[in-house]
DNA sequence: CGACGCTTTGACACAACTCAACAACCGTGG
DNA sequence: CCACGGTTGTTGAGTTGTGTCAAAGCGTCG
Protein backbone atom coordinates (compact mmCIF):
# COMPACT_ATOMS: atom_id res chain seq x y z
CA UNK A 1 0.00 0.00 0.00
CA UNK A 2 1.59 3.10 -1.05
CA UNK A 3 2.39 5.60 1.79
CA UNK A 4 -0.14 8.49 0.53
CA UNK A 5 -2.84 6.08 0.61
CA UNK A 6 -2.28 4.96 4.06
CA UNK A 7 -1.54 8.58 5.13
CA UNK A 8 -5.32 8.97 5.70
CA UNK A 9 -5.70 5.48 7.43
CA UNK A 10 -2.87 6.88 9.72
CA UNK A 11 -4.39 9.76 10.29
CA UNK A 12 -7.74 8.32 11.24
CA UNK A 13 -6.01 5.59 13.23
CA UNK A 14 -4.81 8.32 15.56
CA UNK A 15 -7.85 9.02 16.59
CA UNK A 16 -9.13 5.35 16.92
CA UNK A 17 -7.45 2.15 15.81
CA UNK A 18 -9.13 0.93 12.95
CA UNK A 19 -10.07 -2.93 12.27
CA UNK A 20 -9.10 -4.14 9.12
CA UNK A 21 -12.77 -4.52 7.83
CA UNK A 22 -13.04 -0.57 8.17
CA UNK A 23 -10.08 -0.01 6.70
CA UNK A 24 -11.01 -2.48 3.92
CA UNK A 25 -14.90 -1.03 3.22
CA UNK A 26 -12.45 2.77 3.51
CA UNK A 27 -10.78 1.65 0.89
CA UNK A 28 -13.53 0.11 -1.47
CA UNK A 29 -15.44 2.76 -1.55
CA UNK A 30 -13.21 5.32 -3.17
CA UNK A 31 -12.75 5.88 -6.63
CA UNK A 32 -9.94 4.73 -9.11
CA UNK A 33 -7.08 7.06 -8.65
CA UNK A 34 -7.50 10.20 -10.48
CA UNK A 35 -4.73 12.06 -12.18
CA UNK A 36 -5.35 16.17 -12.91
CA UNK A 37 -2.85 18.97 -14.10
CA UNK A 38 -1.69 21.88 -11.78
CA UNK A 39 -5.01 24.02 -12.14
CA UNK A 40 -7.58 21.43 -12.47
CA UNK A 41 -10.81 23.07 -10.31
CA UNK A 42 -12.05 19.97 -8.59
CA UNK A 43 -15.26 21.99 -7.47
CA UNK A 44 -16.18 25.53 -7.40
CA UNK A 45 -17.87 27.46 -4.82
CA UNK A 46 -21.29 26.71 -4.67
CA UNK A 47 -21.35 23.92 -6.56
CA UNK A 48 -23.72 21.54 -5.74
CA UNK A 49 -20.84 19.20 -4.33
CA UNK A 50 -21.71 15.50 -3.70
CA UNK A 51 -18.55 13.75 -3.18
CA UNK A 52 -15.46 14.20 -1.05
CA UNK A 53 -11.72 14.26 -2.50
CA UNK A 54 -8.68 12.58 -0.66
CA UNK A 55 -5.50 13.78 -1.87
CA UNK A 56 -3.07 10.85 -2.55
CA UNK A 57 -0.32 12.89 -4.18
CA UNK A 58 -0.13 17.12 -4.73
CA UNK A 59 -1.07 19.94 -3.30
CA UNK A 60 -4.41 21.26 -3.78
CA UNK A 61 -6.11 24.58 -2.11
CA UNK A 62 -9.50 25.60 -0.69
CA UNK A 63 -10.29 29.11 -1.34
CA UNK A 64 -12.54 31.79 -1.93
CA UNK A 65 -12.33 34.48 -4.79
CA UNK A 66 -13.66 38.08 -3.98
CA UNK A 67 -15.18 39.92 -6.45
CA UNK A 68 -12.03 42.56 -7.07
CA UNK A 69 -9.88 39.91 -8.15
CA UNK A 70 -8.85 38.60 -5.65
CA UNK A 71 -8.81 35.52 -3.49
CA UNK A 72 -8.42 33.86 0.30
CA UNK A 73 -7.17 30.85 0.71
CA UNK A 74 -8.28 28.65 3.44
CA UNK A 75 -6.05 26.04 3.08
CA UNK A 76 -3.47 23.79 1.95
CA UNK A 77 -4.51 20.07 0.94
CA UNK A 78 -1.78 17.63 1.20
CA UNK A 79 -1.53 13.81 0.64
CA UNK A 80 -3.88 12.65 3.00
CA UNK A 81 -6.08 15.39 3.44
CA UNK A 82 -10.17 14.82 2.92
CA UNK A 83 -11.46 17.55 1.50
CA UNK A 84 -15.31 18.77 1.31
CA UNK A 85 -16.91 16.67 3.83
CA UNK A 86 -18.35 20.22 5.06
CA UNK A 87 -19.53 20.68 1.52
CA UNK A 88 -21.61 17.05 1.43
CA UNK A 89 -23.31 18.04 4.77
CA UNK A 90 -24.00 21.50 3.39
CA UNK A 91 -25.61 19.88 0.07
CA UNK A 92 -23.36 22.81 -1.54
CA UNK A 93 -20.11 24.13 -1.22
CA UNK A 94 -18.76 27.12 0.30
CA UNK A 95 -15.80 27.28 -1.29
CA UNK A 96 -13.54 26.34 -4.07
CA UNK A 97 -10.91 23.84 -4.42
CA UNK A 98 -8.02 23.38 -6.74
CA UNK A 99 -5.07 21.55 -8.00
CA UNK A 100 -1.70 23.82 -7.05
CA UNK A 101 0.43 20.70 -8.47
CA UNK A 102 -0.27 17.59 -10.78
CA UNK A 103 -1.94 15.27 -7.96
CA UNK A 104 -3.61 12.02 -7.95
CA UNK A 105 -6.81 12.19 -5.82
CA UNK A 106 -9.37 9.64 -4.73
CA UNK A 107 -12.86 10.84 -4.14
CA UNK A 108 -15.75 9.13 -2.63
CA UNK A 109 -19.45 9.68 -3.57
CA UNK A 110 -21.38 11.50 -0.79
CA UNK A 111 -24.43 8.70 -0.93
CA UNK A 112 -21.62 6.04 -0.22
CA UNK A 113 -20.00 7.96 2.60
CA UNK A 114 -23.25 8.48 4.31
CA UNK A 115 -23.72 4.66 4.01
CA UNK A 116 -20.10 3.93 5.17
CA UNK A 117 -20.77 6.10 8.33
CA UNK A 118 -24.31 4.42 8.74
CA UNK A 119 -22.16 1.41 9.49
CA UNK A 120 -19.25 2.15 10.32
CA UNK A 121 -20.05 4.39 13.14
CA UNK A 122 -16.19 4.96 13.96
CA UNK A 123 -15.64 5.82 10.97
CA UNK A 124 -17.60 8.57 11.18
CA UNK A 125 -16.33 9.45 14.34
CA UNK A 126 -13.01 9.44 12.77
CA UNK A 127 -14.00 11.85 10.02
CA UNK A 128 -15.13 14.54 12.39
CA UNK A 129 -12.28 14.58 14.33
CA UNK A 130 -10.26 14.88 11.56
CA UNK A 131 -13.12 17.78 10.35
CA UNK A 132 -12.76 19.32 13.51
CA UNK A 133 -9.27 19.56 13.74
CA UNK A 134 -9.03 21.25 10.06
CA UNK A 135 -11.20 23.58 11.21
CA UNK A 136 -9.60 24.21 14.47
CA UNK A 137 -6.58 24.78 12.14
CA UNK A 138 -8.55 27.58 9.74
CA UNK A 139 -9.28 29.08 13.17
CA UNK A 140 -5.96 29.57 13.85
CA UNK A 141 -5.45 31.09 10.52
CA UNK A 142 -8.09 33.63 11.18
CA UNK A 143 -6.50 34.33 14.42
CA UNK A 144 -3.16 35.05 12.38
CA UNK A 145 -4.57 36.99 10.16
CA UNK A 146 -6.90 39.05 11.91
CA UNK A 147 -4.31 39.69 14.86
CA UNK A 148 -0.88 38.85 14.22
CA UNK A 149 1.82 40.94 12.24
CA UNK A 150 3.20 39.80 8.73
CA UNK A 151 6.18 37.62 10.09
CA UNK A 152 4.49 36.47 12.96
CA UNK A 153 1.99 34.73 10.54
CA UNK A 154 4.62 33.62 7.67
CA UNK A 155 6.55 32.13 10.51
CA UNK A 156 3.34 30.36 12.12
CA UNK A 157 2.40 29.20 8.61
CA UNK A 158 5.60 27.62 7.79
CA UNK A 159 5.61 25.89 11.17
CA UNK A 160 2.36 24.43 10.90
CA UNK A 161 3.09 23.07 7.58
CA UNK A 162 5.76 21.43 8.88
CA UNK A 163 4.29 19.61 11.44
CA UNK A 164 1.31 18.25 9.09
CA UNK A 165 3.90 17.54 6.58
CA UNK A 166 6.19 15.40 9.21
CA UNK A 167 3.06 13.88 10.39
CA UNK A 168 2.36 11.84 6.46
CA UNK A 169 6.34 11.44 5.71
CA UNK A 170 7.17 14.49 3.70
CA UNK A 171 9.39 16.55 6.21
CA UNK A 172 12.05 15.98 8.38
CA UNK A 173 12.91 18.59 11.32
CA UNK A 174 14.66 21.27 9.12
CA UNK A 175 13.59 21.02 5.46
CA UNK A 176 10.89 20.45 3.15
CA UNK A 177 9.56 20.46 -0.51
CA UNK A 178 7.39 23.39 -0.77
CA UNK A 179 5.75 24.23 -4.19
CA UNK A 180 3.90 27.36 -3.11
CA UNK A 181 5.00 30.18 -4.72
CA UNK A 182 5.02 34.15 -3.79
CA UNK A 183 1.76 34.83 -4.39
CA UNK A 184 0.08 31.93 -3.11
CA UNK A 185 1.15 32.85 -0.19
CA UNK A 186 0.11 36.06 -0.08
CA UNK A 187 -3.24 34.86 -1.05
CA UNK A 188 -3.15 32.55 1.89
CA UNK A 189 -1.53 34.70 4.42
CA UNK A 190 -3.79 38.00 3.15
CA UNK A 191 -1.00 39.48 2.26
CA UNK A 192 0.56 40.98 -1.25
CA UNK A 193 3.30 38.55 -3.03
CA UNK A 194 5.61 40.95 -2.67
CA UNK A 195 5.50 41.94 1.10
CA UNK A 196 5.50 37.92 1.35
CA UNK A 197 9.27 38.05 -0.47
CA UNK A 198 10.06 41.01 2.02
CA UNK A 199 9.13 39.01 5.00
CA UNK A 200 10.40 36.08 3.94
CA UNK A 201 13.93 38.17 3.11
CA UNK A 202 13.69 39.32 7.28
CA UNK A 203 13.41 35.76 8.06
CA UNK A 204 16.54 34.74 5.87
CA UNK A 205 18.29 37.33 7.06
CA UNK A 206 17.41 36.61 11.05
CA UNK A 207 18.82 33.58 10.16
CA UNK A 208 15.74 31.76 10.64
CA UNK A 209 14.43 29.92 7.35
CA UNK A 210 15.08 30.22 3.94
CA UNK A 211 12.86 29.50 0.50
CA UNK A 212 14.72 28.59 -2.17
CA UNK A 213 13.28 26.65 -5.98
CA UNK A 214 10.76 25.10 -3.99
CA UNK A 215 12.54 23.82 -0.93
CA UNK A 216 12.04 25.21 2.92
CA UNK A 217 14.99 25.01 5.21
CA UNK A 218 14.13 26.13 9.07
CA UNK A 219 17.28 27.03 10.43
CA UNK A 220 15.86 27.87 13.93
CA UNK A 221 12.90 25.89 15.37
CA UNK A 222 13.32 27.56 18.53
CA UNK A 223 13.26 31.45 16.95
CA UNK A 224 10.36 30.56 14.92
CA UNK A 225 8.44 29.51 17.78
CA UNK A 226 8.83 32.51 19.19
CA UNK A 227 8.21 34.98 16.53
CA UNK A 228 5.06 32.80 15.50
CA UNK A 229 4.17 32.41 18.56
CA UNK A 230 3.57 28.72 17.29
CA UNK A 231 1.56 25.91 19.48
CA UNK A 232 1.83 22.65 17.99
CA UNK A 233 -1.60 20.55 16.99
CA UNK A 234 -0.09 17.39 19.10
CA UNK A 235 0.70 18.17 21.85
CA UNK A 236 3.64 16.16 22.42
CA UNK A 237 5.74 17.59 19.90
CA UNK A 238 5.45 21.03 21.66
CA UNK A 239 7.52 23.97 20.32
CA UNK A 240 7.18 25.82 23.58
CA UNK A 241 7.20 29.27 21.87
CA UNK A 242 8.10 30.67 25.52
CA UNK A 243 5.20 33.07 25.98
CA UNK A 244 7.65 36.03 27.85
CA UNK A 245 10.58 36.18 25.78
CA UNK A 246 11.30 39.16 23.20
CA UNK A 247 10.02 42.56 22.95
CA UNK A 248 6.31 42.04 20.95
CA UNK A 249 6.47 42.65 17.41
CA UNK A 250 3.47 44.70 17.68
CA UNK A 251 1.16 45.56 20.66
CA UNK A 252 -2.11 45.18 19.87
CA UNK A 253 -5.62 46.66 21.06
CA UNK A 254 -7.61 44.60 23.73
CA UNK A 255 -11.18 45.33 24.18
CA UNK A 256 -12.80 46.32 27.12
CA UNK A 257 -16.22 44.54 27.66
CA UNK A 258 -19.14 46.10 26.64
CA UNK A 259 -21.22 47.76 29.42
CA UNK A 260 -24.80 46.54 28.32
CA UNK A 261 -27.37 45.20 30.03
CA UNK A 262 -28.87 41.73 27.78
CA UNK A 263 -32.44 42.84 27.24
CA UNK A 264 -32.91 40.23 24.62
CA UNK B 1 -42.26 27.27 25.17
CA UNK B 2 -40.24 30.34 25.16
CA UNK B 3 -39.02 32.17 22.24
CA UNK B 4 -34.73 31.63 22.65
CA UNK B 5 -36.05 27.70 23.49
CA UNK B 6 -37.48 27.32 20.57
CA UNK B 7 -34.72 29.19 18.72
CA UNK B 8 -32.49 26.25 18.82
CA UNK B 9 -35.82 24.00 17.45
CA UNK B 10 -36.47 26.10 14.54
CA UNK B 11 -32.69 26.01 13.51
CA UNK B 12 -32.65 22.67 13.53
CA UNK B 13 -35.93 22.06 11.83
CA UNK B 14 -34.60 24.16 8.70
CA UNK B 15 -32.60 21.10 7.82
CA UNK B 16 -35.08 18.41 8.61
CA UNK B 17 -38.24 18.85 10.57
CA UNK B 18 -37.70 17.03 14.01
CA UNK B 19 -40.62 14.79 15.72
CA UNK B 20 -42.24 15.38 19.28
CA UNK B 21 -40.18 12.77 20.53
CA UNK B 22 -36.68 14.17 19.08
CA UNK B 23 -37.95 17.95 20.68
CA UNK B 24 -38.83 16.07 23.49
CA UNK B 25 -35.32 14.19 23.86
CA UNK B 26 -33.74 16.78 22.90
CA UNK B 27 -35.23 19.55 26.12
CA UNK B 28 -34.44 17.09 28.18
CA UNK B 29 -30.98 16.40 27.86
CA UNK B 30 -30.43 19.86 28.29
CA UNK B 31 -29.29 21.21 31.68
CA UNK B 32 -31.60 23.99 33.63
CA UNK B 33 -30.93 27.18 32.54
CA UNK B 34 -27.80 28.64 33.84
CA UNK B 35 -27.94 32.82 33.77
CA UNK B 36 -24.37 34.42 34.12
CA UNK B 37 -23.46 38.28 34.36
CA UNK B 38 -21.97 39.81 31.42
CA UNK B 39 -18.04 38.80 31.58
CA UNK B 40 -18.54 35.48 33.00
CA UNK B 41 -16.45 32.97 30.60
CA UNK B 42 -17.77 29.80 30.17
CA UNK B 43 -14.56 27.94 29.07
CA UNK B 44 -10.85 29.14 27.92
CA UNK B 45 -8.89 27.54 25.41
CA UNK B 46 -7.34 24.65 26.52
CA UNK B 47 -10.22 23.45 28.55
CA UNK B 48 -11.29 19.99 28.16
CA UNK B 49 -14.75 21.07 27.51
CA UNK B 50 -17.30 18.18 27.90
CA UNK B 51 -20.13 20.19 27.28
CA UNK B 52 -22.28 22.32 24.80
CA UNK B 53 -23.70 25.55 25.39
CA UNK B 54 -26.75 26.61 24.31
CA UNK B 55 -27.81 30.29 24.21
CA UNK B 56 -31.00 30.98 25.43
CA UNK B 57 -30.83 34.91 26.39
CA UNK B 58 -28.00 37.84 25.71
CA UNK B 59 -24.77 37.57 24.20
CA UNK B 60 -21.44 35.68 23.78
CA UNK B 61 -17.98 35.32 22.29
CA UNK B 62 -15.99 32.77 21.04
CA UNK B 63 -12.86 33.93 21.00
CA UNK B 64 -8.74 33.29 21.24
CA UNK B 65 -6.25 35.36 22.84
CA UNK B 66 -3.02 36.33 21.39
CA UNK B 67 -0.07 36.71 24.04
CA UNK B 68 0.56 40.04 22.97
CA UNK B 69 -2.65 40.75 25.03
CA UNK B 70 -4.49 41.27 21.79
CA UNK B 71 -7.33 38.64 21.07
CA UNK B 72 -9.45 37.26 18.10
CA UNK B 73 -13.11 37.06 18.40
CA UNK B 74 -14.42 34.37 16.47
CA UNK B 75 -18.09 34.32 16.15
CA UNK B 76 -20.68 35.82 18.49
CA UNK B 77 -23.38 33.80 19.80
CA UNK B 78 -26.84 35.12 19.78
CA UNK B 79 -30.00 33.01 21.44
CA UNK B 80 -30.73 29.83 19.59
CA UNK B 81 -27.22 28.87 19.03
CA UNK B 82 -24.84 26.27 20.04
CA UNK B 83 -21.24 26.12 20.98
CA UNK B 84 -18.46 23.76 21.73
CA UNK B 85 -19.55 20.84 19.54
CA UNK B 86 -15.93 20.98 18.30
CA UNK B 87 -14.97 21.14 21.35
CA UNK B 88 -16.19 18.00 22.62
CA UNK B 89 -15.19 16.31 19.37
CA UNK B 90 -11.72 17.43 20.08
CA UNK B 91 -11.85 16.74 24.00
CA UNK B 92 -10.49 19.98 24.76
CA UNK B 93 -11.41 23.71 23.85
CA UNK B 94 -9.67 25.33 20.48
CA UNK B 95 -11.09 28.40 21.54
CA UNK B 96 -12.65 30.32 24.91
CA UNK B 97 -16.00 31.23 25.34
CA UNK B 98 -17.41 34.39 27.31
CA UNK B 99 -20.61 35.79 28.26
CA UNK B 100 -20.85 39.62 26.53
CA UNK B 101 -24.16 40.26 28.54
CA UNK B 102 -25.69 38.86 31.16
CA UNK B 103 -27.34 35.60 29.37
CA UNK B 104 -29.20 32.94 30.06
CA UNK B 105 -27.63 29.39 29.07
CA UNK B 106 -27.85 25.80 29.00
CA UNK B 107 -25.74 23.10 28.70
CA UNK B 108 -25.93 19.32 27.17
CA UNK B 109 -23.27 17.54 28.74
CA UNK B 110 -21.10 15.42 25.90
CA UNK B 111 -21.96 12.07 27.09
CA UNK B 112 -25.64 12.36 27.33
CA UNK B 113 -25.39 14.15 23.35
CA UNK B 114 -23.46 11.31 22.21
CA UNK B 115 -26.13 9.33 23.53
CA UNK B 116 -28.93 11.62 22.04
CA UNK B 117 -27.25 11.14 18.36
CA UNK B 118 -26.86 7.71 18.57
CA UNK B 119 -30.67 7.26 19.47
CA UNK B 120 -31.43 9.87 16.65
CA UNK B 121 -29.53 10.12 13.99
CA UNK B 122 -31.25 12.94 12.79
CA UNK B 123 -30.48 15.24 15.41
CA UNK B 124 -27.25 14.21 15.31
CA UNK B 125 -27.50 15.05 11.07
CA UNK B 126 -29.36 18.45 12.12
CA UNK B 127 -26.38 19.83 14.51
CA UNK B 128 -24.06 18.97 12.32
CA UNK B 129 -25.10 20.82 9.25
CA UNK B 130 -25.53 23.60 12.25
CA UNK B 131 -22.01 23.13 12.86
CA UNK B 132 -21.19 23.03 9.32
CA UNK B 133 -23.19 26.51 8.55
CA UNK B 134 -21.23 27.91 11.85
CA UNK B 135 -17.95 27.40 9.95
CA UNK B 136 -19.25 28.34 6.85
CA UNK B 137 -19.41 31.90 8.82
CA UNK B 138 -15.96 31.46 10.05
CA UNK B 139 -14.85 30.97 6.70
CA UNK B 140 -16.69 33.84 5.49
CA UNK B 141 -14.63 35.83 8.16
CA UNK B 142 -11.52 34.63 7.43
CA UNK B 143 -11.55 36.41 3.74
CA UNK B 144 -13.62 39.50 5.20
CA UNK B 145 -10.55 40.10 7.35
CA UNK B 146 -7.60 38.61 4.37
CA UNK B 147 -8.92 39.97 1.82
CA UNK B 148 -11.51 43.01 2.43
CA UNK B 149 -11.33 46.61 2.97
CA UNK B 150 -12.13 47.78 6.63
CA UNK B 151 -15.47 49.47 5.42
CA UNK B 152 -16.57 46.47 3.34
CA UNK B 153 -15.70 44.50 6.65
CA UNK B 154 -18.24 46.14 8.82
CA UNK B 155 -20.80 46.71 6.77
CA UNK B 156 -20.49 43.24 6.04
CA UNK B 157 -20.39 42.15 9.54
CA UNK B 158 -23.81 44.00 10.07
CA UNK B 159 -25.73 42.44 7.48
CA UNK B 160 -24.76 38.95 8.64
CA UNK B 161 -25.79 39.71 12.12
CA UNK B 162 -28.97 41.40 10.81
CA UNK B 163 -29.93 38.39 9.23
CA UNK B 164 -28.85 35.99 11.97
CA UNK B 165 -30.61 38.00 14.28
CA UNK B 166 -33.85 37.90 12.30
CA UNK B 167 -34.01 34.34 11.69
CA UNK B 168 -34.57 34.18 15.81
CA UNK B 169 -36.47 37.02 15.79
CA UNK B 170 -34.88 40.01 16.94
CA UNK B 171 -34.18 42.14 14.48
CA UNK B 172 -36.70 43.53 12.02
CA UNK B 173 -35.22 44.68 8.54
CA UNK B 174 -34.23 47.78 9.15
CA UNK B 175 -33.03 47.83 12.87
CA UNK B 176 -31.61 45.64 15.93
CA UNK B 177 -30.33 45.74 19.58
CA UNK B 178 -26.78 45.33 19.95
CA UNK B 179 -24.75 45.23 22.42
CA UNK B 180 -21.02 45.38 21.02
CA UNK B 181 -19.03 48.20 21.75
CA UNK B 182 -16.25 49.40 19.33
CA UNK B 183 -13.31 47.55 21.12
CA UNK B 184 -15.48 43.84 20.82
CA UNK B 185 -15.96 45.26 16.97
CA UNK B 186 -12.47 46.19 16.39
CA UNK B 187 -11.62 42.47 18.30
CA UNK B 188 -13.86 40.62 15.96
CA UNK B 189 -13.29 42.40 12.70
CA UNK B 190 -8.81 42.36 13.12
CA UNK B 191 -9.26 46.04 13.49
CA UNK B 192 -8.37 48.74 16.19
CA UNK B 193 -11.40 50.39 18.21
CA UNK B 194 -10.61 53.57 17.29
CA UNK B 195 -10.34 52.35 13.25
CA UNK B 196 -14.08 50.98 13.91
CA UNK B 197 -15.30 54.24 14.98
CA UNK B 198 -13.69 55.66 11.90
CA UNK B 199 -15.38 53.32 9.93
CA UNK B 200 -18.59 53.66 11.42
CA UNK B 201 -18.29 57.55 10.45
CA UNK B 202 -17.71 56.64 7.07
CA UNK B 203 -20.65 54.75 7.08
CA UNK B 204 -22.95 56.92 8.94
CA UNK B 205 -22.00 59.33 6.50
CA UNK B 206 -22.61 58.26 3.78
CA UNK B 207 -26.22 57.14 5.25
CA UNK B 208 -26.02 53.99 4.72
CA UNK B 209 -26.03 52.84 8.37
CA UNK B 210 -26.11 54.11 12.07
CA UNK B 211 -25.07 52.85 15.56
CA UNK B 212 -26.17 54.57 18.62
CA UNK B 213 -26.16 53.82 22.09
CA UNK B 214 -26.70 49.70 21.35
CA UNK B 215 -28.96 50.16 18.34
CA UNK B 216 -28.41 49.65 15.09
CA UNK B 217 -30.11 51.40 12.34
CA UNK B 218 -29.78 49.81 9.09
CA UNK B 219 -30.41 53.07 6.93
CA UNK B 220 -29.76 51.39 2.67
CA UNK B 221 -29.79 47.65 2.68
CA UNK B 222 -28.88 47.90 -1.10
CA UNK B 223 -25.72 50.18 -0.46
CA UNK B 224 -24.60 48.15 2.54
CA UNK B 225 -24.74 44.90 0.62
CA UNK B 226 -23.02 46.48 -2.30
CA UNK B 227 -19.61 47.33 0.00
CA UNK B 228 -19.88 44.40 1.34
CA UNK B 229 -20.76 42.36 -1.35
CA UNK B 230 -22.64 39.91 0.86
CA UNK B 231 -24.18 37.04 0.14
CA UNK B 232 -27.11 36.21 1.96
CA UNK B 233 -27.06 32.83 4.14
CA UNK B 234 -30.48 31.97 2.77
CA UNK B 235 -29.80 31.85 -0.60
CA UNK B 236 -34.26 32.83 -0.52
CA UNK B 237 -33.25 36.12 1.09
CA UNK B 238 -30.65 37.44 -1.17
CA UNK B 239 -29.49 40.83 -0.99
CA UNK B 240 -28.20 40.38 -4.52
CA UNK B 241 -24.68 43.02 -4.18
CA UNK B 242 -24.71 43.31 -7.54
CA UNK B 243 -21.03 42.62 -8.59
CA UNK B 244 -20.53 45.14 -11.14
CA UNK B 245 -21.23 48.65 -9.68
CA UNK B 246 -19.22 51.35 -8.20
CA UNK B 247 -15.16 51.29 -8.31
CA UNK B 248 -13.48 48.80 -6.34
CA UNK B 249 -12.57 49.62 -2.51
CA UNK B 250 -9.41 48.33 -3.25
CA UNK B 251 -7.95 46.27 -5.95
CA UNK B 252 -6.38 43.39 -4.51
CA UNK B 253 -3.76 40.60 -5.76
CA UNK B 254 -4.40 37.85 -7.38
CA UNK B 255 -2.14 34.72 -7.22
CA UNK B 256 -0.83 32.92 -10.17
CA UNK B 257 -0.27 29.55 -10.02
CA UNK B 258 2.95 27.51 -9.35
CA UNK B 259 5.01 26.32 -11.74
CA UNK B 260 6.18 23.87 -9.86
CA UNK B 261 5.55 19.81 -11.04
CA UNK B 262 4.58 17.41 -7.83
CA UNK B 263 6.89 15.54 -6.82
CA UNK B 264 5.74 14.03 -3.35
C1' DC C 1 18.32 32.11 -28.06
C1' DG C 2 13.98 34.08 -26.43
C1' DA C 3 9.84 33.45 -23.67
C1' DC C 4 8.01 32.60 -19.50
C1' DG C 5 7.42 32.22 -14.55
C1' DC C 6 9.09 33.60 -10.45
C1' DT C 7 11.86 36.41 -7.29
C1' DT C 8 13.93 40.59 -5.77
C1' DT C 9 14.45 45.51 -5.16
C1' DG C 10 13.30 50.45 -4.89
C1' DA C 11 10.25 54.45 -4.58
C1' DC C 12 6.05 55.91 -3.28
C1' DA C 13 1.13 55.93 -1.52
C1' DC C 14 -2.21 54.95 1.65
C1' DA C 15 -4.88 52.28 5.04
C1' DA C 16 -4.79 51.35 9.51
C1' DC C 17 -2.50 51.85 14.06
C1' DT C 18 -0.84 54.66 18.11
C1' DC C 19 -1.04 58.14 21.28
C1' DA C 20 -3.40 61.72 23.42
C1' DA C 21 -7.07 64.33 24.63
C1' DC C 22 -11.77 65.43 25.15
C1' DA C 23 -16.88 64.84 25.08
C1' DA C 24 -21.00 62.32 26.10
C1' DC C 25 -23.32 59.30 28.91
C1' DC C 26 -24.69 56.86 33.20
C1' DG C 27 -25.08 55.17 37.74
C1' DT C 28 -23.60 56.18 42.42
C1' DG C 29 -23.19 58.49 46.47
C1' DG C 30 -22.66 62.69 49.07
C1' DC D 1 -29.40 68.13 43.33
C1' DC D 2 -24.94 67.99 41.78
C1' DA D 3 -20.22 66.21 41.76
C1' DC D 4 -17.93 62.14 40.67
C1' DG D 5 -15.69 58.21 38.41
C1' DG D 6 -16.07 54.76 34.99
C1' DT D 7 -17.19 53.45 30.45
C1' DT D 8 -17.74 54.49 25.71
C1' DG D 9 -17.57 57.37 21.71
C1' DT D 10 -15.19 61.03 18.95
C1' DT D 11 -11.52 63.56 16.90
C1' DG D 12 -6.80 65.09 15.57
C1' DA D 13 -1.83 64.48 14.58
C1' DG D 14 1.75 61.69 13.55
C1' DT D 15 3.72 56.96 12.58
C1' DT D 16 4.17 52.59 10.36
C1' DG D 17 3.00 48.45 8.18
C1' DT D 18 1.57 46.91 3.99
C1' DG D 19 -0.03 47.65 -0.80
C1' DT D 20 1.02 49.51 -5.54
C1' DC D 21 3.67 50.27 -9.43
C1' DA D 22 7.61 49.59 -12.09
C1' DA D 23 11.68 47.40 -13.43
C1' DA D 24 15.35 44.32 -13.36
C1' DG D 25 17.49 39.66 -12.32
C1' DC D 26 17.46 34.77 -13.06
C1' DG D 27 16.36 30.02 -13.79
C1' DT D 28 14.16 26.77 -16.91
C1' DC D 29 12.39 25.05 -20.93
C1' DG D 30 11.30 24.77 -25.61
Amino acid sequence: MPLSQSALITKLNTYAPLTSEEIASLTEVQSKPIVVRRGKELFHEGQHGQMVFIVQRGWASSYKDVPDGGRQIINFAIPGDCVGLRSVLLKESDHAFSALTDSTLRTIDAVRMTQLFEDFPRLRAGFLWSAARDEAMALEHLVGIGRRSAISRVAHFFLELAERLTLVGLATETQFHCPLNQYVLGDALGLSAIHVNRVLRGLRERGLLTVKSGVVLIHDLQGLGEIANYHSLNPRSQVSGSSQTGPPTQSLPTARLPNTRSDN
